[in-house]
RNA sequence: GGCGGCAUAGCCAAGUGGCUAAGGCAGCGGUCUGCAAAACCGUUAUUCACCGGUUCGAAUCCGGUUGCCGCCUCCA
């Protein structure tokens, strides 16, 4: 099987090829930098952040461009309600949304073009849109003439007619048709303004991406993302600039991602659910959140709340409880083995033969349109294999044990890397959340490990009572005690 | 008003023509444990919103009904 994909242009799955082989240029775009990143952003970049790590575990070299709009009406309002100009405000944000992406392991792009870097190219594309006729000017604006352009409508599924039936559009006079969009926009007082032939102003809101994906990529390239919102009117938009001048398809492949919604509403500012990525790590690691986000299919819409993050964590904690026990029991053994697969006898050899089925299985699951929810099931299979397999093994494991746990755990991490998940060290993994859970409910760890240490005495001397009275008492605050051979280990719930 | 999507166990969520309807969380029974926790084993949907139809065969295709949601305006 190979890899098939769903193509928002043609509403269906299609089986993926690449335009040259081997290669894959992919156009996501990116944010408009004037805000904080909210969990909305997050989930479009997690997702195409699998979508290119798994197309690289293909083999294909694959060429990311995601792009800053650092020029836009709510960049110029920002700039003046914080006193600077734009270029200060998309600094700040550009800044904050590398570091947002960073601490979600979110690879960064090959390329991250700015939309003022790209000036001289907008006002190229848009002088081939007036030779071709598609655009026209009004004192100093310009605007797309959308019925001039034949496809007009097929990513969106829509036709002019019925949008001018909508009654929600803009009463412009300068338009020839209410469904015309702007090119390039006079710059008013104090606004950022570029010369250009049309005079002083400056660009509208799609014009961008065209000219950087076809600077980066050309013409036509493979795979264009972004969340479903963006199909209408941005993508469609592209599509009629972009196609408009050079007669040639935009991208070969349209992938959207779908909305997030927060305790089942949408999010949006005035309802106030506005979660930005930064208040959400303080709370949850990051990979539960990618968890989260990947065990939906990417095209289905994600519902945020405080229990489906509570889920995702108790999920993220079974993969880190079985990750901590191979680390312990192969840095018990050095992590090396004199075992040889060929050798080894039936239980063991089993256990490595289901493990490097994952591979397989975890791909079987990828091609079908990045499937991740499927994969991440593949996962949780493996891992009770494994806890079977530690479960029934001697303390001390075997040289065939080890050779066994070290080759399954690198499949592990080789696969979650491409999820870009268990990237933490388990013991690290496990005192973050624990300090996070403490601090977001309030407790005190000096309190709570001297209750522990009072139990230990109690236990010492068998008094079971006051012993089970400590763990009744942690256990109120949620905090779970696991007594093994050697101390006692607490846990928050 | 136009366009589109979704409806699978207590919850989340795969599966889109045919083996026993993945997986996670929660629950229940067991093993382990001083008691627990974790882990493991077993169990939890004869059924996929409802009604028709196509088919040897449908959760999966078609038509209708109901409910929820998104886009059509800035939006990932």
């Amino acid at each position: 099987m190979s890899l098939r994909v769903y193509n928002t242009l043609t509403r269906q799955k299609e089986a993926f090829q690449s335009i040259e082989p081997g290669k894959i240029g992919i156009y996501a775009c990116g944010i408009t930098v004037y805000d904080l990143c909210h969990i909305g952003h997050a989930r479009s970049a997690i997702v195409f952040d699998v979508i290119n790590k798994y197309l690289q575990y293909l083999g294909f070299d694959v060429t990311f461009i995601k792009n800053f709009t650092d020029v836009d009406d709510k960049i110029i309002y920002r700039a003046h309600r914080e006193g600077c100009d734009i270029k200060g405000i998309a600094e700040k944000y550009i800044e904050a949304h590398n570091r947002d992406m960073d601490a979600l392991s979110v690879a960064r792009p090959t390329i991250a073009p700015r939309a003022t870097d790209n000036i001289e190219g907008m006002i190229r594309l848009i002088t081939t849109l007036f030779e071709k006729g598609l655009a026209y000017d009004v004192d100093g604006d310009v605007y797309y003439a959308v019925e001039k352009f034949k496809g007009y409508g097929k990513l969106s599924g829509r036709n002019l007619e019925d949008m001018l039936a909508g009654a929600r559009i803009d009463v412009n006079e300068k338009k020839r048709n209410p469904m015309d969009f702007a090119l390039w926009k006079t710059s008013k007082e104090g606004e950022p303004w570029w010369d250009s032939p049309w005079g002083k102003g400056r660009p509208g809101w799609h014009i961008e991406c065209s000219v950087m994906s076809q600077r980066y990529l050309g013409a036509t390239f493979d795979i264009h993302g972004g969340g479903e919102d963006l199909i209408f009117p941005h993508h469609e938009n592209e599509i009629a600039q972009s196609e408009g001048a050079t007669g040639k398809p935009l991208a070969r492949y349209w992938l959207h991602n779908g909305f997030v919604r927060v305790n089942s509403e949408k999010m949006s500012k005035s309802l106030g659910n506005f979660a930005a990525i930064r208040d959400m790590l303080l709370d949850y690691h990051p990979e539960v959140l990618r968890l989260f986000v990947l065990q939906s299919h990417y095209r289905s819409p994600v519902d945020f709340s405080e229990g489906s993050l509570r889920d995702a964590r108790m999920g993220m904690d079974r993969f880190y409880a079985t990750l901590k026990a191979l680390k312990d029991v192969l840095a018990g053994q050095g992590g090396t083995s004199d075992a040889r697969q060929g050798s080894l006898t039936e239980g063991h050899r089993q256990v490595l033969e289901k493990m490097m089925t994952l591979p397989e299985r975890f791909t079987e699951a990828m091609d079908d349109d990045f499937n991740t929810a499927r994969a991440i099931g593949q996962l949780y299979d493996a891992v009770r294999i494994l806890n079977s397999y530690l479960a029934e093994g001697p303390k001390e494991p075997s040289p065939e044990a080890v050779y066994v746990l070290g080759r399954s755990r690198e499949i592990l991490l080789r696969i979650g890397a491409v999820l870009g998940l268990f990237l933490d060290d388990p013991d690290r993994y496990f005192d973050a959340d624990r300090n996070r859970e403490v601090r977001k409910r309030g407790l005190n760890v000096e309190e709570i490990e001297g209750l522990v240490e009072a139990r230990r005495l109690a236990r010492a001397q068998k008094d079971w009572k006051r012993a089970d009275e400590i763990r009744q008492a942690l256990a109120e605050k949620k905090v779970s005690l696991k007594d093994t051979s050697a101390r006692t280990v607490w846990k928050i719930e």
